[in-house]
DNA sequence: GTGAAAGCGCTAACAG
DNA sequence: CTGTTAGCGCTTTCAC
């Protein structure tokens, strides 16, 4: 293992001072003899010389990454939001530190006072942690939040959602516009507020076209599991949807919070023999890439998650460089994905 | 926006040296006596003192943190792997970087470099370069390196391999068991060493099956196309199998190279009006959650990739703290999920 | 048990 | 144009 080559061998070697060193490979428009830069730049190659940004970010109090905490990378929701994320951060020089808060607020707060302690200056957080105090005073100390899916209540923090109300207010009307009365909601628990959302606009939809009380089935979850993986929501829409189904008058489309809970919904009512969505349509919320894939395609409602890893990045680096200009809260709208899991009836 | 309190202000109004102040809030073994201690630390924490661990780092020139590259954070796989990598990091007080290297060795190498610049000293990678000239270069500086999934052909070097070829075969058998002989394997294009290998873990059953030339059936895509989601290996699946099923006499089984793959498989064969397993049996390859999910839900090959980052983060972070044993490279076994896309002949 | 001082690798006033 | 110098925040000998 080779002792590492400092802008000081270099200067030694090539008699200047690592002022000027520094200058030249550290890209400064600071003017400096084209004899010299030749000869530093040369060396610096033959040495294989490798700067240490330790060294420069201790100086300049500037190191080029940033930090995102989700619940878990294995959600593809979330994982398509990191790679926009990863994409941007990456074409401005900046580099990606993934923290997975696992649904635990204690792990959250702990990856942001670590993180900040290492001098990362800027956040994408889907939060879960609901205790602002360990935020606010590290804005008080500089630091820069977006907030993603899930709101952050200060002024501080920029916010980029999805209009989850209008997304379920749509999903229901093309079941109404299908000709359906007996529509049910499905979901997990409504513990987030993307999910209070969904169920609000579900009920608007419903409220709109008139519907009966007993029309209106909802079926919600009481607890949830761990969220390692999809399977949680796989189960718990196979779960809620044979409680539908045991009825006296079982719904006709069912709508899912999300798209693994209608493939839960869906192998349900298959495992009953039942078929769809000749005999019960469904509805998904999300547009993951499987949606498509499963037969019958599942007709859902997109969100633009790729998209919105791409903007929250933007807009964090352009509040670290200052050129945030008025900083706007987004609200991304959402867009009914037609397929073939729903029928007229 | 605050300015940040250092060992020194602490120091100061403490009226001791700086030399105490990190020595009791470094958690040193050093001895300071109880009340100096007691002193700094009520001090500190009334300040809210935050440690800038860029000086930290500068001294001791160990950051803890590692590197992860890999294809694509969108590929379930890969969430998953990051995921278990991410856990034993998190546990041991590491902190993760993810770079995407979108199947582009120049943005891998990129990564590499910039990574190392910033002093990261331990990486895990699936690598897609073959340019070893970078890779050795940072080792001979002590750069530690686990190879994951794809082999990297360097002594130095750690692997951690899935048994690709066997779980090939296990698939292939299990198909013959159920008494199977015109057998097609699907695929994407053999450019990859692990696709090589399930092809050639296939070919082996096949043989030592006894099977004619005419039942060997095999279907391989001649391009790849990008891989920022799971759509070109769904495409890819669907098809080949339409090739496939064109044929005078198209196969009873199908066995595809990965789970996406199969989903395109089954699609295209409900598309023709078969019915899986009852007209065509599909096996499909990684045991992605989605698998369960389908219906008919797929049977498999698992491979344990939560479980390999766990194994990965682990051997890397021993190798760093230089308690790495014999440096064993590992070759992870696969395990055949049956679930309901087989049927018997 | 405590403090003084050097220095990790780099940048940036300032002086020449 | 180039060099000298100070210092970013921390740890760690070494001396007392």
């Amino acid at each position: 293992m080779k002792k590492r080559i400092t802008i000081h061998d270099i200067a030694k070697m090539a008699g200047v001072s690592s002022a000027t060193v520094s200058r030249v490979l550290g890209n400064s428009t600071y003017p400096v003899s084209a004899k010299l830069r030749d000869k530093i730049v040369k060396l610096a190659e033959e040495m294989h010389y490798i700067p240490n940004m330790i060294g420069k970010q201790l100086k300049t109090n500037n190191n080029m990454t940033i930090g995102v905490i989700i619940p878990t990378i294995s959600n593809p929701f979330y994982a398509s939001v990191m790679l926009g994320i990863e994409e941007v951060a990456r074409k401005k020089g900046y580099h990606v530190l993934l923290g997975n808060s696992l649904q635990d607020g204690k792990i959250e707060e702990a990856y942001l006072t670590t993180l900040f302690e290492k001098q990362v200056k800027g956040f994408i957080i889907s939060s879960i942690s609901d205790n602002k105090k360990l935020l606010m005073n590290l804005i008080d100390l500089g630091l820069q939040v977006i907030a993603i899916d899930q709101k952050i209540d200060l002024p501080e923090v920029q916010q980029i959602e999805f209009d989850y109300r209008r997304g379920g207010f749509i999903a229901t009307s093309h079941l109404l516009e299908q000709g359906h009365r007996r529509i049910a909601y499905v979901s997990a628990p409504l513990n987030r507020p993307s999910r209070q959302s969904i169920y609000e606009g579900f009920l608007d939809a419903m409220q709109q076209a008139g519907a009966q009380d007993d029309e209106v089935l909802v079926q919600i979850a009481n607890e949830e599991k761990e969220i390692y993986d999809g399977i949680y929501e796989f189960e718990n829409g196979k779960a809620l949807t044979a409680n539908l189904m045991d009825l006296d008058q079982p719904p006709t489309a069912i709508f899912a919070c999300n798209d693994l809970t209608a493939f839960g919904v869906m192998n349900e009512l298959v495992a009953r023999g039942l078929k769809v969505p000749d005999d019960v349509s469904v509805v998904g919320f999300d547009n993951i890439e499987y949606a498509r894939m499963f037969t019958p395609a599942l007709t859902t409602v997109k969100q633009p998650n790729y998209e919105m890893g791409k903007l929250a990045c933007t807009m964090l680096l352009d509040k670290l460089n200052d050129e945030a200009g008025d900083s706007m809260d987004v609200l991304l709208q959402p867009k009914l994905i037609v397929r073939d899991s729903v029928g007229k009836l």
